[in-house]
DNA sequence: GTCTATACTTAGATAGAC
DNA sequence: GTCTATCTAAGTATAGAC
């Protein structure tokens, strides 16, 4: 008869390729086409029908991994927030103010280019007031935020930069840092490109070092202490 | 009989009103309801029917006034549009950079500053791609932006100001500006207070316009041509 | 381990009672 | 002019076939 046997019939997967490799291939496309959906529409908006289209897969399959569309949204979430965890190196009074807010800008800047849907993933979050990085925020962030804070006085203090309020400083840096990212719609919009190069990325970032150290009176990097 | 009047039982209106009045107030509560719950949850996060239980109306109620979903996201996009352009004043190369600068930045925060929940809801629409805006974004606001960006340049070849790119200084200025609007659940989280006030909106616009002139090499306002 | 079929809820929108 | 009742589509989630 012409009977196939089973596995034939349920499985279009490359040969060679073990059970294990095809979990681990769908739930990368299913974390990826996630992103993306939850970074366009937010949580509400987002449907599990929408990201299962995006990765190529049937609604349950995706149910069927991620367990509930809850779980996938904090699962993305906190993978963002690991991102971010893995470039706050600790900073001294001792270091020099001009470098490390540099390496600030420079590595904020390219977070968001490396990962534009999870920044807009955590921008659609706050905006939606948070609700589920309330504790994050008032917890671990607030923490890093009064740490550097308190290194910024000092600098000003020891006269190495002006008396500006610190954590606004930290605001302007993150908001100038992501909005290329978050708002790049609105960017590639008014410039009339359809995309940000690489090459633009560099002369945003050395444009937000000028302007943001020299504007709070730190002197560029190498010009001794 | 015990029978009342079709208009007595249909009015859960006060004495005096007219039938205006009751449309006009419906129309306003729809608005400002709407207007909050895009801001959280984006267009399709958004349920008709969360906007009524918002507004305090049942949900066929809303749609009568507004016809349909979409309708009413467009006309809310449309009147933050138009308090934006409200404050689109011209500029001349002859103005000083310094005062224009400074009320730039000021209009910017007072706009983000009343109506919040406009900033959001423009900054959701943007996040998700802009499908409603992409015209405006490439007409309008485009020229709007090309004009500022000549005045500027010229600025910077008569040695007012730096020769810093005009865009990315607009883009800057934006984004520093919505910060505190858009990211408010994060910066009430991080600072750990319940609302922002006037006096810390001043006290940032004072902060922005500082570190953003001095960065660019701008005199400040009134130390003459 | 994967997908089809389906249960149950909520969505946007409308018809018709009042 | 306003609200209740209801239609159809789409939502999340699960049970069970294969």
């Amino acid at each position: 008869m012409n009977d196939v046997t089973e596995s034939e019939l349920q499985r279009p997967r490359q040969a060679g390729e073990s059970n294990g490799a095809t979990r681990e291939r769908n739930e990368r496309e299913i974390l990826e086409a996630a992103e993306r959906i939850f970074a366009q529409y937010g949580y509400r908006g987002a449907s599990v029908q929408a990201i299962a289209e995006e990765a190529g897969l049937p609604k349950s399959n995706v149910l069927y991994y991620m367990g509930n569309k809850r779980g996938l949204y904090v699962r993305l979430l906190e993978r963002m927030m690991a991102r971010w965890n893995a470039l706050l190196d600790d900073i001294s009074v001792d270091d020099d103010p001009a470098e490390v807010l540099e390496a600030f800008i420079r590595s904020k800047m390219q977070l968001s280019r490396r990962h534009p849907e999870g920044s807009r993933l955590f921008a659609a979050e706050i905006l939606g007031g948070a609700p589920f990085l309330q504790d994050y925020l008032r917890g671990e962030l607030r923490e890093w935020v009064r740490t550097r804070a308190r290194i910024f006085e000092q600098w000003a203090e020891r006269g190495l930069m002006d008396p500006v309020d610190p954590v606004w400083l930290i605001f302007l840096i993150w908001s100038a840092t992501q909005h290329y990212a978050d708002f790049e719609a609105q960017v590639l919009g008014i410039t009339g490109r359809d995309e940000i190069t690489d090459a633009d990325v560099e002369r945003i970032t050395r444009f937000l070092t000028q302007v943001i150290l020299k504007g709070c009176g730190v002197r560029p990097p190498g010009s001794g202490a």
